[in-house]
DNA sequence: ATATTAATTAAATAGTTTATTAATATTGCC
DNA sequence: GGCAATATTAATAAACTATTTAATTAATAT
């Protein structure tokens, strides 16, 4: 009934300087990705950010002069490390092997690690208007999307997968298993029962690959 | 640079009753149901809904006497054709027959008739604060999800699919292949090739179930 | 010690946007 | 001709929101 009810960290701190070492910048961090992630940009205020985290909206403003800023240091912060761990997996010995299932189980393992972003690629890229389309599409969906076509007609031309398959289909399939568990969870996780926790991820991905591969076919 | 740049309809209709027919009410419930599914309800005004129909906000509250109701009547427009024929799909003749196939066929048929409503679902049922949150799942998920879960298990005891694939994830996988062409379409679309038209679904559809049934391993 | 710099809050500002309502005008119908 | 239906224009007003300024305290360097 009170009023200081929907606080999250009641810290009530005093103006000043606050003894010891700062964690808020990481805080402020944090939060705003799981804000933008699950509202978009438009649709969260720095004053949210700023009471969740237990600071003040002029802290935003203290680290990353504005909203913006603040918005490009999530990013930054969240992809940077995915997108370089990435082009590792991609950037693997390519002796007459087909990469497709370790492409699969790195992009799971990264995906379930980092559960805040496939949200906000949802957000920022699938809605037009979204600040990073571009460079996402650019830096990210070039290497995973038509990447993973070019391992399927790679696999094919090893004579590991079927040819009648079309590379792009045959693409978007295994994408598609690989992505929507992360993205479609608040309703596919509501009615079916799987985990997405980095520690049981490649069950998933083990199972992935096996339908992928052999089909459900009995017999 | 003239002020009237941005209008799409520029009909610049006076006040007062127009000759005729109205159908403002029914373009009204497109242009919303597709602002709505790109921008979410919190993202679109009516004013601009208004606009983009050639109307003025004060016609939103005539018709629909607020926002919400806006919202609402959308919903219901756009959900209602939907769930009531994939009911029909459901309670189809269950005589010892796999229904996967006919559930698949069916529902991707169905999100390709209603581009918007992906969309829609995706805003509001995979953001936390979604108006139709409860309601959706009530009401769709559960049957669409763990629907196909029931299928895989009696396609099972039929001895149609693997005994050893967890039916959970088996449903996943296949639901994950039907449904993220559409939501994924944004960012796959712009990598991979394939068309989502209606009259072109049935290539999808098969192909997923191919693979779905079939795996994609050579030999 | 003292001055300067860093980190923080409180409070004000100012700007935009937004949903909604009131008043008014034109057409259709009995 | 008069009531009901369908529009527009314009006003309201309320809520928010991003950002700035000033004040306050702690840490650090001199």
């Amino acid at each position: 009934m009170s009023k200081k009810t929907r606080r999250t960290r009641q810290v009530e701190r005093t103006p000043g300087r606050p003894s010891g070492d700062s964690d808020i910048r990481d805080r402020l961090l944090e939060i705003a990705l799981r804000e933008f992630s699950t509202h978009g940009f438009r649709g969260v205020s720095v004053t949210t950010i700023a009471k969740e985290a237990g600071a003040t909206p002029a802290m935003i403003h203290y680290y990353f002069a504005n909203k913006q800023g603040l918005y490009e240091a999530v990013l930054q912060h969240a992809l940077g490390p995915i997108l370089s761990r990435l082009e590792a997996v991609r950037s693997a010995p390519p002796e007459g092997e087909d990469l497709l299932p370790r492409f699969v189980r790195g992009y799971m393992q990264l995906l379930a690690e980092n559960p805040a972003v496939p949200s906000l690629i949802v957000r920022d890229v699938l809605s037009p208007g979204g600040q990073m389309r571009e460079t996402f599409l650019n830096g990210f969906a070039s290497r995973g999307g038509s990447g993973v076509r070019d391992l399927v007609k790679r696999a094919q031309a090893l004579g590991r997968l079927r040819d009648d398959l079309d590379p792009d289909l045959a693409a978007l399939s295994l994408l598609s298993m690989a992505v929507f568990p992360f993205v479609g969870r608040p309703v596919a996780g509501q009615v079916l029962d799987y985990s997405l926790a980095p520690e049981h991820i490649d069950v998933l991905a083990e199972h992935t690959l096996n339908l992928f591969y052999n089909g459900a076919s009995a017999s």
